[in-house]
DNA sequence: TTACCTTTTGCACACGTGTGCAGAGATGCT
DNA sequence: AGCATCTCTGCACACGTGTGCAAAAGGTAA
């Protein structure tokens, strides 16, 4: 069993509140009693009840943070900005993943809810509308980053991805790209389609066509699935010159594919990624690809939620607030001018 | 405020020792009075706290996990693993990142303790082994996994790295290779000795020279910091025809490192990765590497601890248990033999 | 009816911490 | 001395849940 207050109380003679106030800070208490007492806690390794604490202030430091997988290096950073923000500012993390599973969901809010998590970060853009519901339901301050159901949430970080996705599109035409495909992932709801947006609006506005073949959405994000998709194009009657994939690790599969397959990259075929994760610098050749600022957002993400419990107790203010960041375009060398002979499309 | 057990009395008419004998299913409740209260609790959405339950028990039904990196695909495996098994057993995870930092080991294992986390898993390496007595001395049972100061911990699962290490070599070798090199991360302590001293094992067996100049480390285990060795290894008098590398994370820093610097994998150079990744079987070529069943180890370390956590309250065997699992040599093509003209050495 | 047993429920306390309030002691002022 | 004021500490209760024990309710037998 663990030393308690009152196990300090009676080693330095004092009851058991005169210790609670002194180990607080309390000014109510004498310094040289403080003193003494905090020694005391010191040498006797006290170390207070979370449990306990949590239970009589109604507060627990702890925020809860909610990804698809923690295995993935995108939420991998997203979540390095949000601990760094927290334990900065005293709290900790419940994290726990939803691996797109309906059932996880509902026992991940149950297990939310019964700590009692003063906050509750949603990171995994499929997480289900309904789930989230019930945690604001029950009062939960909730933070949605890049939630596909924007409408649910007052309070949510997200990523301008469409203007990602039109900025990379437009590194293309510009490049000089006229027959450009998107490929998607299909799991990832508004994510994308805010990108093939992007992706649409530069090609409207540098009057290209959007063929309908080239916009493909695979099930996933895995580069299993990006490899996969090599095939689908490249059995097209004309095929692109250049692929935005939705992100880079379907970019990375797109990669593997065309090596395997004899295809040049940027030569015969230029690759675009999205987030910027780390290995994304280490394909063959180096992915241009949009950096999405993860850690940022994590960062954001936190301070909000945090921001948002401590103006709650003074006046309740329910300005809703969204903040969206953006990007930058990291052109690397995946991406070159088409090649002068590559049959063109005239209708 | 949330709905508390003593809201569900007053509805229901009966008084909260009632309401916490039904909804936990202690047959003393007549099954109508127990129907009737579920039925009641579920529509006033009422949720226990987890404080003041563990307040009581004095088990929190959470489980810390102290890793390096989130970030790190690698604990992410491992992570899933645990997370999988747990949850399975009605476990939650509190997770703590140490970043290599000394000051925060220390605020994790004082959080940790606050926390009254039932057990913890310390899957960082080098996790400081002053703060893993500081647990132990405070009773916490602790498993740790990949550690290097095996001798501090009863309970652990280690990988057997020597034996992949030896692996890895003996495949090289067998491709006809006798100038190896071995790059390792001077960060990760027990693990990059075993996996050199493997390395050294397999040299030796094959009556091979283990040139001094052939190990090196690195102070990390960044693909950045894999591809700034090469130029070490490039301005070698006489250069080693292949480098077997301490994880998939530096070889991919070599791989590209090579591609850029014009050295071709593997005719002119063989490259070999370890832990396997999932990005590892999609660089180009794809990475022979060492399959360490990381998904498997989570696994073993949260039965391992679940299980002493249970057998704890019977009676208290302190057995020491330590599991060492194998794991699986991945062939794939960044190695080959090494080309006949180059260069031998004889003395 | 009383006695006794079984089934079902409530009382009361405990877990470890925080806090309003009262009270003890010290000090200063008239 | 008497009183007010200030500083410091302890009492007692509360937070939400679990549980030993007593007791109420209901049933059966004499």
């Amino acid at each position: 069993m663990a030393t308690t207050i009152k196990d300090v109380a009676r080693r330095t003679g004092v009851s058991h509140s005169t210790v609670s106030r002194a180990l607080r800070g309390n000014t109510l208490i004498s310094s040289e009693t403080t003193e003494r007492i905090r020694q005391a806690a010191q040498e006797m390794g006290y170390q207070p009840s979370a449990a306990a604490r949590s239970l009589k202030t109604n507060r627990t430091q702890v925020l809860g943070v909610i990804v698809s997988s923690i295995a993935d290096p995108f939420f991998g950073e997203i979540l390095n900005g949000i601990e760094a923000c927290v334990q900065e500012r005293g709290y900790s993390l419940f994290i726990a993943a939803s691996q797109h599973d309906p059932v996880k969901e509902r026992q991940i809010v149950q297990t939310m809810m019964e700590q009692r998590t003063d906050g509750v970060i949603i990171c995994s853009s499929s997480f289900s509308a309904e789930q989230g519901r019930q945690l604001l339901s029950y009062g939960f301050p909730v933070v949605a980053v890049n939630h596909q159901a924007a409408e649910n949430f007052h309070y949510s970080i997200y990523h301008d991805d469409v203007d990602g996705s039109r900025q990379i599109t437009q590194h293309l035409i510009a490049l000089g790209h006229r027959k450009i495909a998107y490929l998607g992932n299909a799991r990832s709801g508004r994510t994308t389609m805010d990108r093939l947006s992007g992706f649409t609006q530069a090609m409207q506005a540098a009057g290209l066509e959007v063929r309908q073949e080239y916009i493909y959405h695979v099930q996933g994000g895995d580069p299993a699935l990006g490899a996969d998709s090599v095939a689908y194009f490249q059995q097209l009657a004309v095929r692109p010159t250049a692929i935005v994939c939705f992100n880079d690790t379907l970019a990375i599969g797109v990669l593997k594919a065309c090596n395997q397959a004899g295809i040049r990259v940027p030569d015969d075929l230029s690759v675009t990624g999205f987030d910027n994760i780390t290995y994304s610098a280490f394909t063959s050749p180096a992915l241009t690809t949009f950096d999405q600022p993860k850690y940022s957002i994590g960062e954001e993400a936190a301070n909000l939620l945090l921001d948002l419990l401590h103006t709650k107790d003074d006046g309740h203010e329910e300005a809703e607030r969204v903040k969206v960041l953006q990007g930058k375009l990291l052109v690397r060398a995946s991406t070159a001018a088409p090649r002068p002979d590559s049959q063109d499309i005239h209708e």
